[in-house]
DNA sequence: GCAAGAAACTTTAAGCTTAAAGTATTTTGC
DNA sequence: GCAAAATACTTTAAGCTTAAAGTTTCTTGC
């Protein structure tokens, strides 16, 4: 059924070369998946001793970064994700006392969240062990690695945006 | 209470020459999840139209490379996800009428699972399309860029590997 | 043989995530 | 002013995911 499976190649056939054949792209977004599940899982796992999960770590990334609070509905287009998604989460971490929620004061269907002092200070923490565990995680690269994967990502970012439909 | 904060620099020092900085690091972490996600999102957003989310994808085609079939614990091991997972993927499938499940013949167990007729056509045209969404989103990237970003991811997996325990 | 342990699942409880529909409030356009 | 549209959030239904505990069936070591 496929045209490929009638052309036979020899082990020195670049990929490229052959039209309609993109198993070079494929092994490299496998490649990407995998790399980016390996660390993640990790990450993850670590974070547990500090009785917080990787969506939660975000969340109160994003308002270590405005000390102001901010409204869930910046929370949710900041970490891009669904606005229900945020309300959940919102609702674990004031249970476990990390963040606060009060009524905004202009708006009375919108409600500002901001860390706590506990919020503040385990935050702390977690981003100081974090920092560490992604420096151990790339030990093996050198600073011109990284500096080439930073570019070649930025490249590939750039063009999943292009084929995603971009809207920037 | 950070150290760091009590070193003024000015914007010229790279970050690279601050001792127990791992900026590098982490904006290189934070761009490799973006860009994953990004394209992962646009992927799972197109499956949409055959009908099969990502996991179901990524079953059938553990099942597509093994016509014979196999137990769920070998889908589990090679899909790297827990059993119980496993469980109710097969179940939904199986539902869809896109796999089979049958006792294995040796263990009382055990249970095959392989594609039907139908999971197998489905399947190819699915991963027909797969591959051209993947060249599309990768059609910024030139063969010397992706030979250059295959080896660099393979040694940040290599890296993170050696990070995680390893137990390869 | 048979008891003890291992193995192949399944179940449960909890959390993350989304899309879609619903509620309350504010803003806009006359 | 006021109706209509937009906005901020919540709720619901469905699915993915895990860890931990439970069940059934092998396998192993005497």
């Amino acid at each position: 059924m496929e045209d490929t499976t009638l052309i036979p190649l020899d082990a020195e056939t670049k990929v490229a070369e052959r039209p309609g054949d993109h198993k070079a792209e494929l092994r490299l977004w496998l490649r990407l998946l995998t790399c980016t599940n390996l660390i993640e899982a990790e990450i993850r796992r670590r974070l547990r001793v500090h009785d917080v999960t990787l969506p939660r770590f975000d969340l109160m990334a994003q308002l270590e970064k405005n000390p102001a609070g901010m409204p869930l509905g910046e929370l949710s287009s900041r970490m891009m994700v669904s606005n229900g998604n945020i309300t959940g989460l919102v609702e674990r971490l004031v249970e476990q006392g990390l963040i606060d929620r009060r009524p905004s004061p202009r708006d009375r269907r919108a409600q500002i969240v901001s860390l706590t002092a506990e919020g503040r200070r385990t935050f702390r923490a977690m981003a100081r062990d974090h920092e560490g565990w992604i420096a151990e995680i790339f030990a093996g690269l050198d600073a011109a690695d990284i500096d080439a994967l930073m570019a070649l990502l930025g490249k590939a970012k750039q063009s999943a945006q292009q084929a995603t439909g971009d809207a920037a």
